[in-house]
DNA sequence: TGGTCATTGTCAGCAAATCGTAAGGTTGGC
DNA sequence: GCCAACCTTACGATTTGCTGACAATGACCA
């Protein structure tokens, strides 16, 4: 779960980056606006956290110039305690949330659990397929109606396949999304995890399609 | 995704291509201005890579020329560090994005997908035509609601008649778009391909018109 | 401290799919 | 009927993806 995080203080954000690296997101950091513009233009995030108070350009327009461009990515607005016009301002410009500093992280991490399963067309926070039910909770899976137990990086590996069940994952999609950036070309450790995944959940759970990447059952058409 | 990559230095053309074409482009390599811009003005990209430093005609009086003539692919220019009015001329003169030398390989295939992208606008996910359905999503494709498994290559290839199946797509044309630029001319590996799908879809779907080349059922126009 | 276990990357071997090549057959226009 | 354009088939080199075995790491516990 590739998430950007727009932040200018250095304190801040190392801390919570930490919370948030230790729960399954990979976060990529910006210091200032028009860099975060760029990134957040040009890469995939699944959420963004913006602070509005920002160097070089200011949150909102980064947001506005973003979602003129169509970068749909939910984004969770970060506004400092009684700017309550800042977070109108934020709303109308495309934000799906805010959370007010200082705040505690226990929310922070419930808000973005929220946000990420709403943009991905998830009403509750149990996503399921025919076969396949993740609880995003709970971080855990059952299939056919069995508890299934996954490792983090095999449970990470299936919720971005679940959200993403509508089209194909590219190998190397799925490598940038679970590991950080700088990945091996010639390793197979997608190919094993997809293995291993497969021996727990049933073969037929993830598809090949060869050339392509995988799918997961249930996206299917005809 | 046929890119030009307009480069005289040919360490930097080796190892960038290299990676370019791991990520799915189609590179054609020219070391000086003047082939270059006969290159761009004669075959068809989806996206061009220009160095402003060249021998023979410089980047940017190819661009221009480019333009001149209507040739509207995007173009995102290579300039040397702290080149900053070069810059400010590229985007003048019709470049669409530019990138300080040297860079990282990683910021290149971004700002080559925002700037394919943006050209691109959105096309639908969907395209469907009497028989057919591609989805280009899952990559995917149904002939009278059966699904068919098709190869990267096969699917590359009904992909491209079904964007052009208005027309007739000659297999010189198909060639050129589905393979590098240094292809041998007196092959029948795109008359084996047509077989292949032809025996994949049923005979009747893609039609051939004799001396011209190739059109996709529902195209008609007599 | 040392042992056990879970997690995850690496590697080698295998099977199957992919795709270019070549050779010979068929078709259609002149 | 000839010739070029096009089709079909078979072959095999290469690529792609799967799997089991093994190693490195770190957490946990005695």
């Amino acid at each position: 779960m590739r998430l950007l995080f727009v932040e200018d203080d250095p304190l801040i954000s190392r801390d919570v980056t930490t919370v948030l690296e230790k729960n399954g997101y990979l976060v990529d950091i910006e210091t200032n606006g028009e860099e975060a513009w760029f990134k957040g233009d040009t890469e995939d995030y699944s959420v963004v956290i913006l602070d509005l108070g920002l160097p070089a350009m200011d949150g909102l327009s980064v947001l506005k110039r973003w979602r003129e461009n169509e970068r749909n990515f939910p984004v969770l607005i970060l506004t400092a305690r009684g700017n309550w016009s800042e977070r109108v301002e934020g709303i109308d410009a495309g934000a799906d949330d805010y959370l007010v500093k200082p705040f505690q992280m226990e929310e922070l991490l419930a808000r973005l659990r929220a946000i990420v399963r709403r943009t991905a067309g998830q009403a509750s926070p149990v996503i399921s397929t025919q076969r396949l039910r993740l609880d995003t909770r709970l971080k855990s899976l059952s299939v056919d109606g069995c508890p299934v137990d996954l490792s983090p990086l095999e449970y990470r590996c299936l919720l971005y396949l679940a959200l993403n069940r509508t089209r194909v994952v590219s190998q190397m999609e799925l490598t940038e999304q679970l590991y950080a950036q700088d990945f091996e070309r010639d390793s197979n450790s997608v190919e094993v995890l997809i293995a291993r995944l497969r021996r727990k959940l049933g073969a037929d759970i993830i598809r090949t399609k060869r050339g392509f990447g995988y799918t997961l059952e249930g996206g299917d058409f005809c």
